[in-house]
DNA sequence: ATGGTTGCAAACGCTTTGCATAACG
DNA sequence: CGTTATGCAAAGCGTTTGCAACCAT
């Protein structure tokens, strides 16, 4: 209930930064990503939301979650499934992904010093951002 | 001349100690991707290929790359713009994409010392390949 | 008032699949 | 020959889009 004050402040105050509209399925799905650590589809997103919000669709999810990466809000996770995935607001990371029950989890891997920038600048290259996957089993995958 | 004859004999050895049927299509398709140094997609794979063999179909193509893939004699390139794109045997490497012109190019990066593995195993992870995709300008579009 | 947002359904692009035919080993 | 690969067309799937109705500001 507090979280969800707190998370509904949030929000309205960086739609007004932002300048953007607030509507009930906009909250709702901010909200959503909010209160979640995992990486949702747009489906996964959808779904629970569609039992408080009967009338809420597809196309107004997808449109939103775009929006809203769009805008810095929310980030889209590199794509391990060929399918759409978010998560929220958090710091560059890096993520481990079990071949095996595809969980996906978050991992804090400061490997910038392992970037050879100046050969990236030899060749006149300007990185901005980067994503890193990896692959592998996860605990309970390994022992079982 | 000299080289695909090369990659000939090549495919041959690899196809005989796998033991995989050889065609004409799978033939025609791993001389292609051999002497490509890029990162088609299978359309780009398929279009130059039809120029020579009219009868090829697309389905044969995906079918026949990620059999390749399979058997471990292509990889596939972290997927950049939700398109299955391949590349030839190769050591593993990062990839740089252009934000701009979607262009592709092959970067060495040895990170492993900042991978700490000791942390992944302490979670019960257990790694086996990463992606890594750095984003950002290419020398063509830095200057233009 | 009015420009932006929603829901619906249709369209879209890439990829996969069922099936009959053809071809490799 | 028996098994496997191919081509064709259709289906599949996640995602996007056109449009009329609707709603924040």
């Amino acid at each position: 209930m507090e979280a969800d004050r707190g998370v509904l402040k949030e929000f309205e105050e960086k739609a007004r930064v932002l300048g953007i509209k607030i509507t009930p399925q906009r909250l709702a799905i901010y909200q959503e990503l909010a209160r979640r650590y995992d990486h949702p589809s747009v489906e996964e997103v959808f779904a629970p939301l569609r039992e408080i919000m009967p009338g809420l669709s597809m196309a107004t999810v997808y449109r939103t979650l775009r929006f809203f990466e769009e805008k810095g809000l929310i980030q889209r996770v590199p794509s391990v499934d060929d399918k759409v995935r978010y998560e929220g607001e958090k710091a560059p990371h890096a993520h481990f992904v079990c071949e095996k029950c595809g969980r996906i989890i978050d991992l804090e891997v400061d490997f910038s010093p392992c970037l050879d920038l100046k050969v990236m600048e030899s060749r006149g290259l300007s990185p901005k951002r980067w994503e890193l996957v990896i692959y592998g089993l996860c605990s309970k995958c390994t022992s079982s």
